[in-house]
DNA sequence: CCACTGTGTATCAACACAGGTACATAGCAG
DNA sequence: CTGCTATGTACCTGTGTTGATACACAGTGG
């Protein structure tokens, strides 16, 4: 999960992630979308790939890249996961307000 | 959202998050959490600061950092966005499917 | 085999970033 | 103001990353 979370701080990645969520591409296609030259490509798929958030076909000389959310959907847990703590943090702390903060326990 | 997501890839500032989900924090706690020098650890408040995952709130000379969860609430929702549209057009291939593949349309 | 298409890799330069050390700033206590 | 605590900033350095160019490799078609 971590490299996915790498993976997803370069803008070039996610452009070519959202494009991949639509449908499978080609490298050449991949590499159309973008302003790098296509060996830049080739390493950003490289990285995707090696953060599981790709897989890749081939069908003749095309190497034809598709999505693999499974890491993303992990990334998702995370931060499902995280935000829930924390929103039940804040809850804990309304339930301390509500009941008028009469008991006063020092916490550190 | 950008910031976010380049802040959330480093390990260390994750570490911090993850800390500050469980409840705020002063610099010195989360440096102590972490095996690099406190000046390290500012940069990365700096950073999540800027990329309002955290915000800070001064208490004497102790600086307290609580959890923004916005932003992450914002690439949480990128994600789903991101997954359900994956998801979107897997069901539409498996309904293709179901139909039989009948009609044979030239897609390309 | 050859020419051609499509892609990945090697190598180098520019840039960004993380970490450390030294220093500055801000607030409390006297 | 001075001394101490807590924290941020400046600056330098080592490392990693991005992008380009040149090249190598895989597959198709003849």
């Amino acid at each position: 999960m971590e490299a996915a979370l790498r993976a997803l701080a370069d803008d070039s990645r996610r452009t070519m992630l959202e494009a991949l969520a639509e449908g499978p591409a080609t490298a050449g296609e991949l590499a159309a979308l973008l302003p790098i030259a296509r060996p830049g490509v080739s390493r950003h798929l490289r990285v995707l790939r090696e953060a599981g958030l790709v897989e890749v076909r081939q069908e003749a000389q095309r190497r034809i890249y598709s999505l693999r959310p499974e890491p993303l959907a992990e990334v998702n847990d995370w931060l499902t996961h995280y935000l829930a703590s924390w929103d039940q943090r804040l809850d804990a702390l309304h339930t301390e307000i509500a009941r008028g903060k009469r008991e006063r326990r020092s916490t550190g």
